[in-house]
DNA sequence: TGGCATAGGATTGCTGACAATCTTGACCGG
DNA sequence: CCGGTCAAGATTGTCAGCAATCCTATGCCA
């Protein structure tokens, strides 16, 4: 496990927690990695009770999965899983675009165009997880923008787990059309226009949806000896 | 603080936070309750690390506010908290139950009949905090019948969220109409009408929402003191 | 070789104790 | 009488250690 901790000496078990989601959605650890509570804490120089809060937090947030007697791992979910992730967000995010158009303010605006502009130097240095990451920063920030804080820790968790997916699922390694899309996504904010942010927000998550490979999958990660024993 | 037991002598973490659920959503502990480590470990015979883990679950699901080096308080949620609840269950529950009719199955009609007649008995009973509850369930169950484990478990929590704001701001004492509401949705479910469940779950969810006193309110509970304070 | 039992090591689950923090109530000076 | 200060009590936060559990690998036997 290679976990970047920028040593925090000691920090709060949200702190480890803010690590560890940062390090799972950029893929710098894969899905179905061990996340041994000893490690974690010695890596960020805490007890193991932190450490412990920390993991459960993901747990709830569906990054993690905890199974008794045998620790926690990075979440790896099914197809099934993946197509309800997307499915959910289908049902949220338009409505919530929309809202966020009806109250944008410039600054808001200017944000949104920021996180882009951060996305798209990640994608050019090559490091496809950071940008995924920062990707769903834009669409969290935009739920925030609608100022409804309930649905918008909803979509939080949501655009997470939907990192985890990307991380298994997607098939093209490049994808241009990101960019364009969230382009498209904050004019018709700025604008003011809140129709056409829901239609394109639907949109959007559609082609997202569509631009994954579904098909069943061998769960990765686990032990080694499943490994060994898969590829035999 | 009285919770009832019913002494499962050493159990698990799961255990406790599903009692303290109970608990707190059939209104036997009121929004604002303090619940202090020792004395849930107490009651239940565990120690206060699974207390801990039961209490932070909880948080997670927004049904108890821990404030660092103060604990934990039953959540107490605002207005506005309570708008955004219904908004959200508005967006993701009228297309759940559209699912769920569209795969209806007998048995799983039969349950949802339960269901109702279940929470009929509690409000013929007198116990309006049990027949909350049960209401709960009953939408709960149809989210199940959808087959969307991940849609599912955010119904839960906002189910479980309606129950804290329906203690607090319902305004008729004898609610009627749930008991219609549900019993027409429970036909369309069996006809295997999509349309019609997704109109009635739509309708009904506004219909509790219209039903809410949504005026500001001081904020219930909390220390003795801040209740004598606010009387004076 | 293949299957099965078992010992050893690694890891988690939990408890008790102690430190840190907050609340409460008394005291004191104005 | 009022406001502020401070000590005592109550409660939470954290740690270290031990017990319980599971995985791994070794050895045994057919």
């Amino acid at each position: 496990m290679t976990l970047q901790s920028d040593l925090p000496a000691n920090s709060s078990s949200e702190d480890i927690a803010a690590a560890l989601r940062r390090s799972i959605l950029a893929h710098r650890v894969s899905p179905g990695s061990r996340l041994v509570e000893d490690e974690v804490a010695d890596i960020f120089g805490v007890g193991r009770s932190i450490v412990r809060m920390a993991l459960q937090s993901l747990a709830h947030e569906g990054l993690v999965t905890m199974i008794r007697n045998r620790g926690a791992l990075v979440a790896d979910p099914g197809v099934r899983e993946a197509r309800e992730v997307f499915e959910t967000r289908a049902l949220l995010e338009p409505r919530t675009a929309r809202s966020a158009a009806e109250r944008a303010t410039a600054p808001a605006v200017t944000r949104l165009r920021h996180h882009i502009e951060a996305e798209h130097r990640a994608l050019q240095a090559g490091d496809l997880g950071q940008a995924v990451y920062l990707s769903g920063l834009y669409h969290v920030a935009i739920a925030e923008m609608a100022d409804q804080t309930t649905i918008s820790a909803i979509i939080s968790t949501l655009v997470s787990r939907s990192s985890l997916v990307v991380a298994l699922y997607w098939r093209r390694p490049q994808a241009l059309c990101e960019r364009h899309a969230h382009h498209a996504l904050t004019d018709a904010i700025a604008d003011g226009d809140g129709t056409k942010a829901e239609d394109l927000m639907k949109g959007h998550l559609l082609d997202l949806l569509a631009n994954l490979d579904l098909r069943e999958r061998q769960p990765v990660g686990g032990s080694l000896r499943a490994v060994l024993l898969r590829s035999s």
